[in-house]
DNA sequence: CACGGATTTTTACATGCGTTAAACTTAACG
DNA sequence: CGTTAAGTTTAACGCATGTAAAAATCCGTG
């Protein structure tokens, strides 16, 4: 109600008749002043509007309380489900996060990097680009301040804690599931936006010949714009039905989004995927996108533990920033997938 | 390459022999140096890594260079593309944009906005919870700064700026194109999480009395969880197809991911909504999801104009930091919706 | 070689708060 | 009533930069 503003902590403490000193220990720990005084001061902030000034407060504190995150797309459900989980854990050990996005430009990701060295945040959790990101100036923030990275692995950062996915294992047991209730799969990869797209088509083609299968690869060149998952795995298949392959095959895409353009493309063309009819077509993803249960067939695939991911990236991020003595020993976390059986293979 | 790392703009300044204020105005305006300068100076920034302190330059400045924005969920792509419309408008003039998610949370909300405030954001861009939002942190940020709401529109901030969706030409549209190729729809409603559900709700009355048929709403409070759209959407029409209930009506969803669970329920009960088909079930939805032309059948929607909504929301905010004499004038802006005649109705 | 304009350096103060040391109050305790 | 410990105030400096005014330097001209 038009309360008087106060800009300064040294207004403030004129004002409710408190020492400044006193003020600047009651805002970092009110436990550190008595209870007396606790009590003017908040009596007094209730008559007078008063924020502290970010800025000056983060300069001084030899701790900012922030935590810089990048991640490469926005427009996707998976790492939105990864922020989140960020966040909330963040948030839970008392942490600000400031969320930066490069969408997929390695300039703009740069850009945030040295937004964070700028601004000595305490630590940094980066989902990267891939081959584009820019290796030196996240050298430079690993050599700073404590770093972790997720989703996905460049070669040139192998020493940086990692948390992510076994691809290798969840890629594997779905090949292995498709490969058990019908004819071996074929792969639809997704544009190469990072090193999980080439890591899956590896695990694929590893189990493959594990199983004694000649492994086959369709739409990894196709369709070159990021970010346009459904509309590549559409493009693929609808151009491979129409010349009538494939619509007998069990189709194991890259990700979930590819298979939602696959199940289009299989709509398209008046074929129904499915794990029922024997020798007909089967369509499979990966991550377990939020909209997995609700296509038409409901799609099978594999989840990603995308809260873990977030969770544990935060965990170990607190481990090193609490750890003065930096632990060397590098930590790598790869989570398992889960296999979610449903309609569609 | 191991650069020296140089920490202040002092000892840069020794680093590279030119004065403290020199580079001060280097880093700000390169133009308002000599040539001669700034050759020195771009050539001594290769040899060292420095960056200027972001607090240190914000506190400073008489402008951060600051955007603000609060969007209320990120798990939903309406809002990220909202959100990279945004992010790239403010880029491209020269802002940065710190973005903070309120998770449905009144409380995070707040603490969002007040660390606005405490950083002297140039201005705010807020798409708000709804009811529960805290009306006088806002009050506030209207009363400080550059203030533009967008997507909803409380009550008790009808004088703010507002960049949204004429949702009563957006829904009447829609609603008069179902009325138009088949039975007056039911309105499928979802829970109500702001008030663009109510006003859409409102528009479709509206409309069905204009065209002189019954109004029908269902749906409006059987699922409560927010931002779990799809799920309700499912459960309501589970529910009621199992009863034999709609199976051969037009039925408009409050929004997209209300339908697609919609379109699941249609599925499960093996119903195929379809404008094709004379008098059979026909599914509609709002917004344009990026996912609706890959569902199955493709859903028909209204699409809102998000990028355009990002973009007015930032040239209205640029248009009010940069007039210091706050123009009195309130500025509403309500882009139209467009008709996306697609499979499902 | 002197001169005027442009640029740079010097010097000094400002921002808002963290932090420290010493002086001071206060309340409790013997 | 003197002593002591806890908490507070005073005073002063530090952080990394912005900014402004005055003094110094540079450049090309006439």
């Amino acid at each position: 109600m038009a309360k008087p503003k106060i800009h300064t902590m040294e207004e403030l403490a004129e004002a409710i008749g408190v020492s400044r000193p006193t003020l600047s220990r009651y805002f970092q720990d009110p436990t550190k002043v008595s209870k007396s005084s606790v009590a003017r001061i908040v009596d007094g902030l209730e008559r007078v509007e008063y924020t502290p000034n970010f800025f000056a407060t983060r300069m001084n504190r030899k701790t900012t309380g922030l935590i810089g995150v990048i991640i490469p797309y926005l427009n996707d459900l998976f790492f939105t489900l990864l922020l989140e989980a960020i966040e909330t854990a963040a948030l839970r050990a008392g942490y600000t996060v400031i969320t930066q996005c490069s969408h997929a430009d390695p300039a703009i990701e740069k850009r945030a990097a040295e937004t964070f060295l700028s601004m000595n945040v305490d630590g940094a959790i980066v989902a990267p680009l891939g081959d584009n990101s820019d290796m030196d100036v996240y050298a430079r923030l690993n050599a700073r301040l404590p770093f972790v990275l997720m989703d996905s692995r460049p070669k040139a950062l192998r020493d940086v804690d990692f948390i992510g996915s076994d691809h290798r294992q969840s890629t594997g047991a779905i090949t292995e599931y498709l490969c058990r209730v019908g004819p071996p799969p074929v792969f639809l990869a997704m544009p190469r936006v990072n090193f999980n797209a080439l890591e899956r088509e590896a695990a694929y083609i590893e189990k493959m010949h594990e199983l004694g299968h000649e492994p086959q690869i369709v739409g990894a060149r196709l369709y070159h714009e990021h970010d346009h998952f459904e509309a590549h795995g559409l493009a693929v298949l609808d151009d491979m039905f129409a010349r009538g392959q494939l619509i007998e095959s069990s189709i194991l895409c890259a990700n979930d989004r590819v298979a939602i353009g696959a199940l289009r493309a299989a709509s398209q063309h008046g074929l129904e995927p499915g794990a029922q009819r024997k020798g007909g077509l089967r369509i499979a993803g990966h991550d377990d996108y939020p909209l997995c249960p609700f296509t038409t067939p409901s799609l099978t695939t594999v989840a990603q533990n995308v809260t873990a991911i977030g969770q544990t990236a935060v965990d170990r991020l607190l481990e090193k920033l609490r750890a003065e003595n930096i632990s060397e020993n590098q930590v790598i976390r790869l989570m398992d997938g889960i296999l979610k059986i449903r309609e569609s293979a």
